[in-house]
DNA sequence: GTTGACAATGATACTGAGTCTCAATATCTT
DNA sequence: AAGATATTGAGACTCAGTATCATTGTCAAC
């Protein structure tokens, strides 16, 4: 299940740059291989560097004003867990609505869904009569119990 | 409802600080004054100018010094809503368990709160087996629909 | 009350993620 | 091929937050 996803959300993001009337630059597509090439988190540095690999030409420059991008195609979605950088995960294309359990000591995320969740955090925004733009669930656990338990290597981080 | 919790947070704090050994300055007691002198959220740097007004002698480092003691007391609550600031809760001592939703364009927050949003979230953060630290539910909201509907004045930002 | 160990302080240099600027370059339409 | 203009890289910049360090303030022991 893991290529033709990633090959196709790749496609969906060229449309989406064409739709825009935004140019494929040789940069953008060294930057969107690298994104859709992985199924990892990864931070704005971590895809700066992944990206030279394949096009040393990329600056950090088009890498932040690319990210914007691709939060907005729906592609690919931006977290904030309270530390100095953003992270961005490419699996939205494929699983949406997923949240995220990070572990503050060893920045390890575990991801998960919860359809119950969904429905509920829908239900109190909609009643509340607020047009959602989008909504996260942050959880920060300790990862004494993670260790204990050897749940620290679900998921990539 | 106002004032007795506010005088009763600060003694907590203060009984916080002699219980870790920690010295009670004029610096602190300023700081302490002004965070539970209000309940309205703030920034760091916005903290930074407010208690100066009680103590001109408040430097920038001691505010940062401080507000993790504030926090780690459970008296004030950090939140992170993808802005390059973090912004400060100081009503956590009457309503440890709310969730906020940010107006992303005009900044204001709303507080709301849910006994099956935070029943669910402990549901499933302990059925995945996490010592959970804290949770957050942040929405992020279009301020188009706030403008219509006029919720935009709930609760001070 | 003095003393003294050391916690806490302010000033300021620093860090690092992210933004802005602008001249040079690349894309894509015609 | 040409031209309008979107995009680029380099590097200066911003700004919240952190680290350093010599000086000052607190408080417990006497």
């Amino acid at each position: 299940m893991a290529e033709p996803d990633r090959v196709a959300a790749k496609r969906k993001f060229l449309d989406f740059l064409e739709e825009k009337n935004l140019r494929i630059t040789a940069q953008r597509r060294a930057i969107v291989d690298t994104v859709f090439g992985t199924d990892q988190h990864f931070t704005a540095e971590q895809l700066l560097e992944w990206a030279r690999e394949k096009d040393s030409s990329v600056s950090r420059a088009t890498v932040y004003r690319t990210l914007p991008l691709l939060t907005e195609s729906g592609l690919v979605h931006e977290m904030d867990f309270g530390k100095d950088y953003k992270i961005y995960d490419p699996n939205y294309a494929d699983h949406p609505n997923h949240n995220h359990i990070i572990c503050d000591d060893c920045d390890k995320i575990v991801e998960f869904e919860s359809d119950r969740l969904d429905q509920l955090e829908n239900e109190i925004s909609t009643g509340l009569g607020f047009k959602v733009k989008s909504q996260q669930l942050r959880i920060n656990a300790s990862c004494e119990e993670m260790k204990r338990l050897g749940e620290c290597k679900n998921r990539g981080n």
